[in-house]
DNA sequence: TAAAATGTCTAACGTTTGTTAGATTTCTTA
DNA sequence: TAAGAAATCTAACAAACGTTAGACATTTTA
């Protein structure tokens, strides 16, 4: 890679870092820079303002996640079934989320501060990895291995949210992403409730 | 009220609008009291500083959530099995969250990105929610009511976290705050999947 | 090793920021 | 209606912002 692409790498990097922990608009070019040992104006040797930055932070976020789980699922053999996919998909999107959380961290935070021209420079990265997850849902739906009545939409923005918000919370300190994955895939697909739906308060004397 | 009073209150209204639509730096306190027809320095007659607007906010954002589920959970017959406590949650935690949208969603996208300081004033109230969630979910434990090995650590905090996601994606126009409350607590309790557990993609010829 | 290309720095610009002190207006009370 | 309290405004402050032009340093090429 040529020096010019790293030291641009390394700004993004940096400014994804920022983004995430302080938000958009706290974050100054003279920082990002400072990160990096530069100074401010020198970033405009690799980019033509700070909406440039940002873009390709949220760009990267997405595109990264969904080329994980895109292979994951894609990598299963033929006869897989649904659920199994689905459990891939789940861990994929988690273990790409929580490892390049920087840049799809910058992205949950802030996109919706953004400024409208930004915000449209990611939503086609956006559309398209929703599709991935329609594509998925929509499959096993298709051949019967959801319960009838479901609302896919409603799953689908369900789960991408509850998997996004792992971030906020996610501590690989006390416990590894792909138990969490298997966990989180498990309460998914078959519910937390037992089932028998009798099951009273005891009521404390 | 008095009048200081509603006009604090009404500080606080636009406040949290603003931090939600633009993030905590972006939103200055010239254009929060331009939104009142005030003039930034007037903020001080109500407000000690930024931070103790943002503050006021964030702590408000949780209390009417807080406050509408411990309600909406009392209000049951004593008769109530655990899925019945953990749908009416559900549906009070969605309601006021929806409702009181500026508050609960300048909540959920800025606090990461404030000062540590501010922060933790407004650690004890999450605190107490995490709390409310906590009972609700090892109520049913203790009683059974839950598959066996379900983490309630996880899972509260996937609910939670679920639920908070809705505000990105939550649209009025396109279905009512109960009928999404029913299906997500439906998903929950009882799982996506049909249990079969063998349905095989169907290969395209 | 000289010339050219690549990369970074310096210094300045016009705005905007949170905050403050004190003047000014608006409302309440006697 | 006059005096006092309550609420808002004005004007200024130092600091920080994105961005730019051009000087400087470093590396590559011939």
């Amino acid at each position: 890679m040529a020096k010019a692409e790293k030291t641009r790498s390394r700004i993004l990097d940096a400014a994804a870092r920022q983004f995430r922990q302080r938000g958009y608009a706290a974050v100054s070019l003279r920082s990002i820079a400072a990160a990096e040992k530069m100074k401010g104006g020198s970033l405009y040797y690799h980019f033509s303002s700070k909406d440039e930055i940002v873009s390709e932070v949220l760009n990267i976020g997405i595109e990264m996640v969904q080329k994980a789980v895109e292979t994951a699922v894609a990598d299963l053999p033929g006869d897989a079934t649904h659920d199994q996919v689905i459990r891939t998909a789940i861990k994929a999107h988690l273990r790409a989320f929580l490892e390049h959380s920087d840049y799809t961290s910058a992205n949950v935070r802030i996109f919706a501060q953004l400024p409208k021209p930004v915000q449209k420079s990611n939503l086609a990265a956006r559309a398209e990895y929703e599709d991935c997850w329609r594509g998925i849902l929509g499959n096993a739906e298709r051949d019967g291995a959801l319960n009838p009545g479901t609302d896919l939409n409603i799953v689908r923005l369900m789960l991408i949210g509850a998997m996004n918000a792992t971030l906020e919370w996610f501590d690989p300190k006390r416990g590894s992403v792909d138990k969490l994955a298997d966990r989180f895939a498990e309460m998914v697909l078959t519910g937390i409730s037992r089932g028998g739906d009798e099951t009273q308060m005891e009521v404390p004397i």
